[in-house]
Parts: structure tokens; C-alpha cells; sequence
DNA sequence: TGTTAGTAAGTGGTTCAACCATTCAACCTA
DNA sequence: TAGGTTGAATGGTTGAACCACTTACTAACA
């Protein structure tokens, strides 16, 4: 039997987490002012040193506006909504809605397919040849029923770099960050193992061949399946 | 004649910054631990609580990890590169080198047009109303000569709406950050401002009528007259 | 001898109390 | 009325203390 190892939350991410829920339920609006430091902290039963970890992270998400001698105010959050955000709170509330779950997914399969795209346009016979040394790795590993989740990534991750486009790879990433603990799941049933070395190879040899129009077809093809298959 | 409103930089910025210097620099290595609290406090001529707020922040980037009764720990920079250290470094060390900014106009080319593919795809027609408003609405103030880059974010943003993808519209949102500044400049002139206004046009018309493929090549082809603006 | 229980030192997490620097508004003065 | 002064509130910073946890060493026990 399996436990899951509980995540110990630290005081200021219980009271980020509670700030921005009640962010979130309108009980402060875009523009309001919170409590002054003192006063919050007192209501949220802490001690300032904490309460303020907390802001600074609210302020570093862009939740909240820090204006020294004044005060601290919310922010717009429809305008202002961003990555950091979404990151964060998977990392602090360790999970997110389906919803959300499956939009990050679409968006991931949409920049992939760019990251494919160009790929295809920037990368050089000795990097083709590289991607094509990490496609018979993982066919091995998947040959022989291990879990290639790790690998998997790096195949991905590695046609990011070819597309030597390093913010988009690291957009990429930091999906990765959201999807690598549902991949596990998709990696699992057998023909979904195969039909995911068929894939990269397809991929790989739409790079090789220069086709940025099918690279990111094939790509989009490859991650559609692995949505299909987590949806339903 | 304009003066830039100097942003006063806290204490926890400072040391934030300099810790990741010194990670970039390899003079501490993914895997290291870095001094206690306490002894790098005193190092840094700063106190532990101010410290602490620098190292909470470089914890949230991801860029080290805290163990407690352990230490801190350096994570492995290229591998957890993600957006979130992307944006900080924009916003505390006060801008990005020339690459890393072309990189993130690309990236912004892909993911807009993504969204203009999604919207060509889910927009409802009243939605493709409020769009072409949203145009009339630019070109007014096109015509009188004012800035329109606020408008302008609003109308990428809409159609990011239009395309139901939140996740995109963070990206995307978290990419004007980065932008936005440099934006202006590309509004001045006054062809450019011209063409972007029949950019506009055109990536409605395709929306209109639900053709995504010329949505996406639209947008892409709109946003690349601004990128060679940009950058020659 | 080998294992175990205990201990001490070091770590990050939290609290408390004070002081500094900036902002704003109310008030006084010329 | 215009302009300066003052004071209260804000966030920023400091220093010291204590807690909870991890580790490694040590001494006692079987």
C-alpha cells in the first residue's frame, strides 16, 4: 500500500491561499486596499513576519500591489491573471479543476506544435540525429514495460531547444510543470505506450525533412491523442 | 522632456538578484546548499528576515529549494527555467537582453495566433461583434493621434477570450508584461500605425468566418510586421 | 560486537517588539 | 488663500528569541 507523502503547508501559503480566495470571492474588489499589516495579521491570528511572506508572494503573483506609506491593494485579476498565477497555485493548492487541467493541456499542445514548427525550420542533421538516439531510448524503455515519462519530456523538451526559441521552451516547461503528474497516468495502458513511439517518430522525421507544416501537424496529432485519452 | 519614474529597489531584490547572479555564474552548482539563513545573512550584511524574504521569492521561482531542518538548496536553473523566472527578471532586474526579448515576441506570435486559430473556431457572432467595435473604437484614436496601446492589448486579449482558453490567455497575458513596454515605440510611427489597424481588420474578417487557418496566418503575419519594426 | 536510545548542534519556521522612511491629510501660520 | 508643519498611518528593516525538525554523534544496552 502506497502513501501519499502529505505536503507540510507553511503558515504564509495557508494565508496566500486564503487571501486569494476571498481575491477570488469578491470580498476585495480590483483597486480595494487590504488592512493595513498589523491589523491583518492580527485577524488572521499571525505574526506580521509571516502575514508579510505571504503578501510578498501575492505581490511577486501580481495579486496584490505593495505601495510603501500607503498601503497594499488588489490588483485586477481578469486583467493581470498569469502564469505565475497558474503555477502557483497548483504548486501551493496541489491541484487544479478539470477545467483548467484541460485548458493547460490545449494551450501545451498549441506550443508544442510551434516548438515543432520551428524545429523543423532551425535544427541541424546532428541534432535530428540526437532526437532520433532519444526516440530508440525510449522505445526500449517502453519495449520493456518501464515508465518513460522522463524521457518523455526530454524528447519534448529537446525539440524546444532545436526550435532555439528559448522563452517558448520556457512557457514549455512550466506546462510541464502542470501536466508531467497526469502524464504517468497516460503512459500506462499498452497501446497508448505504442501509439506514442509511432508519434515521435513521425515527428522526427517531419524535422528531419525540413516540413514545419507537418512537424507541427504531426505534433498537435501526437498531444491530441494524449488529451483524448485523459478526458475520458 | 520625460523622466523615468525610478523604481526604488527594495532590499529583498537586491539580494535576490545577486543570489541568482551568483547561481548563473556557477559559483553555487545545481545540488549545492547554500550557507544557513543566519551565516548568509550576516555575509550579505542584511538581516535574516529580509533574507528570508529574498530566498522565499527565489523558492517560488523555483530556483531553490527549502528543506526544513536541512538548508536551502540550488535547483537545477536549466532544467526548472520556467516563465516565472522569466518575468521576475523583468520585473526586478528592470529588463531583459535584446535575444531573450526577440524570443519572447516570437513566442507571443505563436501563442496569439494560436488564440486567433481557437476563436476562428468558438467565437459566437455577437462575440465577432464586439470585435469589430473594439477595431472602429482603434481607429478612432488611431486617427486622432493618440496612443492606442492599451486598446490594442485589449483587443488581443479579446480574442484570446473568444478562443475559451484560459490557460493561453495567461500566457499570453503574462507576455504583454514583457511587451508592453516596448510597445509603444511601435505605435509611433505612422505607417505602421496604419497597417496595424488593417492588420486588425483582416484578423476579424477571418474570425468572421470561422476560417482558423487564415485567422492563425493572419495574426502571425500582423504581429511580424511589429517584431521587424522591432528589431530591423 | 552490534544495535539502539539519547543527545546536542544545526537548519528553516515563527514570533515579538522596536525603529526607520515614506505618504497623506489635517492643521496652523503668514 | 497659499504654503509650510506636524502627526498618524503605512510598508520596510532590524535584532533576538523560541519552536519543530533533521542529522550525526555518542553512550548505553543486549
Amino acid at each position: 500500500m502506497v502513501f501519499k507523502p502529505l505536503r507540510k503547508q507553511n503558515l504564509y501559503e495557508s494565508i496566500a491561499n486564503q487571501l486569494l480566495t476571498l481575491i477570488r470571492e469578491g470580498q476585495f474588489k480590483a483597486g480595494d486596499q487590504l488592512p493595513g499589516e498589523r491589523e491583518l495579521a492580527e485577524s488572521l491570528g499571525v505574526n506580521r513576519t509571516t502575514l508579510r511572506e505571504a503578501l510578498r508572494v501575492l505581490e511577486l503573483m501580481r495579486v496584490v500591489e505593495k505601495r510603501p506609506g500607503e498601503g497594499v491593494f488588489v490588483r485586477d485579476l481578469e486583467k493581470e491573471s498569469s502564469v505565475e498565477t497558474l503555477v502557483f497555485r497548483f504548486l501551493v493548492e496541489d491541484g487544479l479543476d478539470n477545467e483548467t487541467l484541460r485548458s493547460a493541456f490545449e494551450a501545451m499542445i498549441f506550443i508544442e506544435a510551434s516548438m515543432a514548427r520551428l524545429a523543423a525550420q532551425r535544427a541541424t542533421p546532428e541534432e535530428v540525429d540526437e532526437l532520433q538516439k532519444l526516440c530508440a531510448k525510449i522505445e526500449d524503455q517502453i519495449a520493456s514495460g518501464e515508465n518513460f515519462t522522463d524521457l518523455d519530456q526530454k524528447f519534448h523538451q529537446l525539440i524546444g531547444k532545436l526550435g532555439k526559441s528559448p522563452v517558448l521552451c520556457a512557457i514549455d516547461s512550466t506546462m510541464w510543470i502542470i501536466v508531467k503528474k497526469y502524464a504517468r497516468l497516460l503512459h500506462r495502458p499498452e497501446e497508448r505506450r505504442k501509439s506514442c513511439a509511432l508519434g515521435h517518430r513521425r515527428i522526427v522525421e517531419a524535422i528531419a525533412k525540413g516540413d514545419p507544416g507537418r512537424a507541427g501537424r504531426e505534433m498537435e496529432e501526437h498531444l491530441q491523442g494524449a488529451l483524448k485519452a485523459l478526458f475520458f
